[in-house]
DNA sequence: TAGTGGTCTAGACCACCTC
DNA sequence: AGGTGGTCTAGACCACTAC
């Protein structure tokens, strides 16, 4: 063990208490100049060690307010039953899952025609730079930002599905418009990665520092080609995806 | 658009140079008092900027030499293939895996037998606070950390296959041994979250600020009831995992 | 030895929230 | 008004890397 620089210290010794639960009654930390007093630091170096917790996640402060232990909250996602092929939902899973979980769902919705994205051409098998349909939403929970959802959809699809390039809801869901029409989705592609929100993400997801995003690209594939790609950006403080593999008799069982 | 302090503009700056590749040469940055002067801001100013594209992961910093724009390489672990129920692999999927990349595997390894944890308790459907046994498994790709691998065994099942609780591996993969003596996993409970690491994950895998981890969590059920409870933490920056789900000939076709 | 980033200080002023 | 965190400065000294 070498020494640690103060500002270290000072983020080791508040983290053990925060850990603790010493911080449980209200949660508020003490104030940088107190700090600087207990530590015999300057407010600056205390400021480091504010920092680092903030950046692990563990606390947030606000301008003049102070510090505060961050709380959680996950919501979790079904990925394996969200649009389970035999059984496709009507289109509003995630209004349902929130409804029933005692929450208010609200999102706000656009669709626009440009050129896919380079990785999104590339899973939908298409020019790099050619144009796709995005269908984007933004969803909260009880107005707190919770994640966005960009689904893109190859220009082919458009000629024989135009309804896709509409602005505004497809009632009965896109996965059921677009088997109606001959196009039926069997097969899905899920990619699922993590690292920190850019700044624009930050700002939409309304993120602060220390939390990272969970990103879940999703490719949906017809027969003989790939049909469409969602990308999902979620705040990584507030969701869990799962997966149901086999058989779950076991999960279920009283033993 | 208020005005951004000082510390922002230097980011922001620094962010656009970056992402449109005017550092692709050698990757390095100008350094600290290059920059205080093109700026105009103090030292510490132009610091704090320089925290910011840390913490979001965009550039790494080291003492005595300079800051240096982080360059990715992601390596992919298909989770539903992973173990696949009717080709269970031969307990060895990740070194094949990396071999097949060309790059070389290494790993520690150790068995205990200690308390379990609150949400592997929970999982495996123990008393919390009753014994488990723990195979842990640290692993690295060319010397680098790339993972670390925790499976909980439940007591009961060791009185039933006692080679779990010894130390060393085993030949045939758990899985074998398990089914060989009865105990068939034929289902699986994948959840996936993602968070900033704590100090000692850091530490273990040498991540440097600005990446999250990525845990995987998968829970593996005989007829009955659960039998083991997996919990991997990746480095973010260099691990992504996918899904097959449902037919995907539509993928390898060439349309 | 020279140049890089890492730590730390003391102090100034600003912006935001509560009372 | 008074307390909180947010920004910024100027300067000192330390630790590491390169030559």
């Amino acid at each position: 063990m070498s020494k640690q620089p103060k500002y270290r210290q000072v983020a080791d010794a508040l983290r053990r208490e925060i850990v603790n639960g010493a911080f449980d009654r209200d949660r508020r930390l003490p104030s940088e100049s107190e700090l600087s007093a207990r530590f015999d630091a300057s407010r600056n170096t205390v400021r480091s060690g504010l920092a680092l917790l903030v950046s692990e996640g563990l606390i947030t402060s606000s301008q003049g307010l102070g510090y505060e232990v961050r709380s959680h909250e996950v919501f979790e996602l079904n990925a394996s039953r969200f649009e389970n092929l035999n059984f496709p939902h009507n289109g509003d899973a995630y209004n349902t899952d929130v409804t029933n979980a005692g929450r208010r769902p609200h999102q706000t919705f656009r669709v626009e025609m440009l050129p896919a994205p380079e990785e999104v051409a590339e899973r939908l098998k298409i020019e790099k730079g050619s144009k796709a349909v995005l269908r984007f939403c933004h969803r909260y929970v009880d107005d707190v930002p919770w994640s966005t959802q960009a689904t893109y959809y190859p220009a082919w699809l458009i000629e024989e599905s135009p309804r896709l390039a509409e602005p505004g809801d497809i009632e009965e869901g896109t996965t059921r418009y677009l088997a109606a029409r001959g196009i039926e989705q069997i097969g899905y592609f899920d990619e699922i990665a993590t690292r920190m929100p850019t700044p624009e993400e930050a700002r939409l997801l309304e993120m602060s520092a220390g939390v990272p995003v969970l990103l879940w690209t999703r490719t949906g594939y017809s027969a003989d080609r790939p049909i469409r790609c969602t990308i999902t950006t979620f705040r990584g403080d507030l969701n869990r995806m799962n997966y149901e593999i086999g058989d779950l008799a076991g999960r279920s069982e009283n033993t």
